[in-house]
DNA sequence: GGAGTGTTTGAAAGCGTTTTCAGCAGTTTA
DNA sequence: TAAACTGCTGAAAACGCTTTCAAACACTCC
């Protein structure tokens, strides 16, 4: 690589060494049409003498594509969120696109605010991951520009959603404490987060309440405690659960961050874990196997979920119908939960 | 934001619109000369009324500025590093400029091609978020570029670099476990990665060489232990020490990663945490508080850190001298240390 | 009243690509 | 043998800004 080299080095002087005209030039490295062969050599010869980058700007100013995807996550940082994000990287990475994130941090105006900014850098496509936008907002915004929706259900988009069976994975995780023996199963939801609905945290609440009434049980409302996916909200909620006085052996948790904190409020109360009370999370975190105990959880297929959204894209923006394929969940059994 | 309607409009549809020349709408616009106060008026009715947004691309092939700044930070996903990403968003929030983000996934290989895709975006400066590039590559790139190097000495760029004082973070550390009575401190290290060294995880080890020589005691080799700022190798790190024989009351990991590891390996193997070894880790990651007991550890303010970075670069773009704040860190005591 | 100074402005020349259009050889086809 | 294709190629016109340059104008000062 040669810094300083490279960069006076225009489409013209390629032509000018090669003996063609620059419409030449730009046939041959952008594929665009048939060039003789001798001229196609002559030309990435020359490429090849010059170092010649061609200049991004007057590509994109020609041709009216950016050579980027815009992204928007929620809260930079946070386990899940990332895992995609590092799947975004990896599907692009052998790819002429590149990524531009925006973090729209759970709040509403940010993320609209993100979303503009986006749409001003003329971004090709667009990954929403999360978030809050409006279905009528997105779907302007898929009318304009190439759009998937992931970690979302946007029930208004079904061509433009990644779905993750939550509601499977709920049941599943529920299923499983049932299965070891527990009966008065606690579960720290999420549902509303300032005050937007989060159909996916929803779905596992739901999967949660099936699991219960399938198994011919009640379900008690003072079992469930809202929380707002935050490790701190964990903790409030187990204290919130002691302080009403309802027996429980178990507690399933809508993501990890929540079921940290729970630990974290039995810990200091001396509850055990498992021997007195199991628990379960959703995400299987990077720190989850490091949990005291390790801890039993529901994944999500972060990376992969990533991988998708950037293939969809890649086939939207080819014209091509984009596969949107359903994610199962998956029971990672460690050590937080004990027979009962 | 109507999203189509502004598509169309160009410099010249406001020119004519305001009744002035192109070139005036431009330097309004820019404020890149004075205009008379009522054209000024007529410029930023007519922008207003069109929806008028510039084309980025024209924008830039005119100026040669892409008003993005490259960013190349290793394994994406990492609290520490994800909370520096975050602190950069946060300082370019309200400028013109947009972050390019890369991922160097501490492979040599992939650091330089990510920093080559970069250079070829034609970012306008580059904050590069440890790593391994040799400092002669960085010198080179800085000649070319404005460059901030972050989480990383780099001895031969002084104008370059963001330091935290490591050092003194693990001098403090180690010599908090002794005032708590500890006199048998392992130090979990991690001096060399594929097999780079990582001058600032040498600090830490410098700081606990020292700390323990100060007090007039004697260096134990047997008493530090190589890993590679996993979770995973702190659970070896564990496994070997105990394997050795040597007696020890606390733990004092090159960062919160290992920390994690080794307080897992202490539980498999029944040995209580504070009560039988007491453990420090580095970082202050998000959940660091939420370990079992709440580990304590050294903050470094990875945000701050970020910000830093990101007024540095700020300063440069201006041809300012940008200053180069030292950090300091912070001891934040929790509970994963016992009187001895 | 003219020279000198300073301020504001528009025309026009880039910036480095892509893409359209037409032309020019060679084929085929009628 | 003329007409119609085909396949390659170069000239030139976008793409939508910034910036230089010189003109136009309004002052001020001898």
């Amino acid at each position: 690589m040669n810094l300083e080299a490279n960069e006076k080095v225009t489409i013209t002087d390629i032509a000018a060494k090669a003996n063609v005209s620059a419409s030449t030039v730009s046939r041959v490295l952008r594929g665009s049409a048939r060039v003789a062969e001798a001229k196609q050599m002559a030309v990435m010869r020359a490429v090849e003498e010059l170092q010649y980058r061609p200049n991004i700007f007057a590509k994109s100013l020609a041709s009216g594509q950016s050579m980027t995807i815009g992204v928007i996550t929620q809260n930079f940082g946070s386990p899940f969120y990332d895992g995609i994000l590092q799947g975004i990287l990896l599907g692009l990475e052998k790819t002429e696109y590149w990524p531009l994130f925006a973090d729209g941090r759970w709040q509403p105006d940010m993320e609209k605010r993100a979303l503009y900014q986006l749409l001003e850098r003329r971004i090709d496509g667009l990954i929403v991951i999360g978030g809050q936008l409006s279905e009528e907002r997105l779907q302007e915004v898929a009318r304009y520009v190439p759009l998937i929706v992931a970690a979302r259900n946007t029930p208004s988009l079904p061509n433009n959603c990644l779905y993750v069976r939550n509601f499977e994975g709920g049941y599943n995780a529920t299923r499983y404490l049932m299965d070891m023996g527990h009966r008065d199963i606690v579960h720290i939801t999420a549902s509303h987060i300032n005050p937007v609905a989060i159909d996916d945290v929803q779905q596992r609440r739901r999967g949660y309440e099936q699991a219960i009434l399938d198994a011919g049980w009640e379900l008690d409302p003072r079992l469930v405690v809202e929380g707002n996916l935050q490790q701190q909200s964990g903790v409030l909620a187990v204290e919130m659960l002691l302080a009403r006085g309802r027996p429980f052996s178990a507690i399933f948790a809508a993501n990890d961050q929540m079921a940290f904190g729970a630990r974290l409020a039995l810990y200091r109360r001396g509850i055990r874990v498992p021997e007195d009370v199991s628990l379960v999370g959703f995400d299987d975190e990077t720190f989850a196997p490091y949990m005291v105990p390790p801890l039993t959880t529901v994944r999500q297929p972060d990376v992969e979920i990533g991988q998708a959204a950037v293939r969809a894209i890649l086939n939207m923006l080819q014209k091509k119908q984009p596969d949107l394929p359903r994610f199962d969940t998956e029971l990672i059994i460690r050590e937080s939960v004990a027979r009962h």
